[in-house]
RNA sequence: GUGGGUAUGGCGCAGUUGGUUAGCGCAUCAGAUUGUGGCUCUGGGGGUCGUGGGUUCGAGUCCCAUUACCCACCCCA
């Protein structure tokens, strides 16, 4: 065996395929109660999309995408992240049209080239959510609603909700402004990688983790001094309405976030154990104008499927749950086999989950099978059972056993089932 | 890009100061008086010990190189 999955990808297989759909239902059902349709966008898209939409110069855009160059020579990117493209398709599409506010959701891959380690892949998944068309922080409190409602009904705990407000652009000018002012004075202090934050990004620098940086970054300005009075409002607003539904949350105002397209408002969803965060997102009122489209308010988060994973794992929550095999057809001999066929598709074209033997094992083989597969009945079919057209179906739990016609199998199984 | 750890049958591991045909548990398959599972017992199959060099009479065990994976920094989901 030489060839091995790619860095930073991995099969989902066994129980964690039960907890995925486990996960994707419950997404599913979430969103269902909140009116958001799924979307499903290309796993690819053009890089200028992601280029301009998530911006130049943040790490995702300068070095961590997938971008190859087709027959036709054009350049493409296997998507890092969900937003861009459905503000892509919401514009290509009119969908604007529709109704207002429009809401989405979809669970696709990502794909992001960094080096892999606990709870991040280079293909990674993500659940999000897109709001468009309203500027009201009704909207962001309801998109934040949405996250925790999926984590409480997963039923991980201990996850903390940290919000701040990074202003409209005109605030976010002034702060900007403010902190580099202020930076500038301890910048012989900075470590190496906040100096060239300090360049290129200087809110970035509020993320450093460095130790000399910290008592730096503990008196540095808050995005909440130079709010403007609307911003100011909005924030409250928001705050006021989380409560009013009983979110618990923390404002935290050195959560920044990586993207470039985040205005006013901006969250994450934090679980212990967990490095990183298991989801954040913010409002982006400024996207949908830069990608050619008219200036129209919106807000979405996403998180990532394989963090929730993570966080069950860590807290041992298992939501997994293994399909059962209703009944298990047994054979013994050519027409025992036949008859078993018969059987068994006629049981499965009703919507029983029924197996046989398809490799002429021993009966005895045959039912060890049948309890692996954790069937709940089984009958053998065998000359004797031709004859009297009766089978002995077998309790797989209890061992109890009764004979039946065959042709009540079917009957006999959705009697129990209830 | 930087640092640390690990690499032995499908999975999890043991392999003592280098020595005879490389073991164990789980899994898998087959049997245990011939048409019935879960427990137990017996047996079978499956590994060129990550790869390439080197030291040695002899290396899974020592040395060098290389690769992969894991973890952490960075950043994020």
């Amino acid at each position: 065996m030489n060839i091995i999955a790619p860095k930073g990808t991995k099969d989902i297989l066994g129980d964690e395929v039960y907890t995925w759909q486990k996960i994707e239902e419950g997404v599913a059902r979430v969103c269902k109660l909140f009116s958001i349709e799924e979307i499903r966008t290309p796993i690819f898209e053009h890089t200028e999309l992601f280029s301009r939409g998530v911006g130049e110069a943040t790490d995702v855009v300068q070095k961590e995408m997938y971008t190859f160059v087709t027959k036709g020579e054009k350049s493409l990117t296997l998507k890092p992240e969900g937003t861009a493209g459905v503000v892509r398709a919401y514009l290509e599409h009119g969908l604007y049209v529709n109704k207002q506010p429009s809401k989405f959701y979809y669970v696709a891959p990502n794909f992001r080239y960094e080096q892999p380690q606990s709870g991040r892949y280079r293909q990674f998944h993500q659940f999000g959510v897109e709001y468009f068309g309203s500027a009201s922080p009704a909207c962001d409190a309801e998109v934040i609603s949405v996250a925790d409602m999926l984590i409480k009904n997963l039923g991980i705990k201990n996850t903390t909700l940290y919000l701040n407000t990074l202003g409209g652009s005109g605030c976010r000018k002034k702060y900007n402004e403010a902190l580099v002012g202020y930076l500038r004075q301890s910048y012989d202090r900075l470590c190496p990688t906040c100096k060239s934050r300090f360049e290129k990004n200087p809110l970035r620098v509020l993320d450093c983790k460095e130790g000399a940086c910290q008592p730096i970054i503990d008196k540095a300005p808050s995005t909440l001094d130079t709010l403007g009075p609307e911003c100011r409002n909005h924030f409250e607003q928001l705050q006021e309405i989380l409560t009013a539904m009983g979110i618990e949350f923390k404002i935290n105002t050195k959560i920044v976030r990586g993207l470039d397209y985040y205005t006013r408002t901006v969250f994450e969803f934090v679980t212990d154990n967990i490095h990183g965060s298991i989801g954040g997102g913010g409002r982006y009122d400024g996207l949908v104008s830069l990608l050619g489209g008219a200036q129209t308010p919106a807000a979405g988060f996403a998180m990532g499927i394989e963090r929730l994973c993570l966080a069950l794992l860590s807290q041992n929550i298992n939501i997994a749950e293994k399909p059962k095999c209703d009944i298990y057809i047994g054979a013994i001999g050519g027409k025992g086999f036949l008859e078993s066929q018969k059987l068994v598709h006629g049981l499965r074209q009703k919507g029983l989950t029924a197996e046989s033997d398809i490799i002429s094992r021993s009966v005895k083989a045959q039912m060890k099978y049948a309890d692996k597969l954790g069937a709940k009945y089984s009958v053998i079919i065998g000359d004797d059972e031709i004859v009297s057209g009766k089978v002995k179906i077998k309790n797989m739990s209890t061992s109890e056993t009764g004979e039946i016609d065959i042709n009540e199998i079917f009957g006999f199984i959705k009697s129990k089932d209830v």
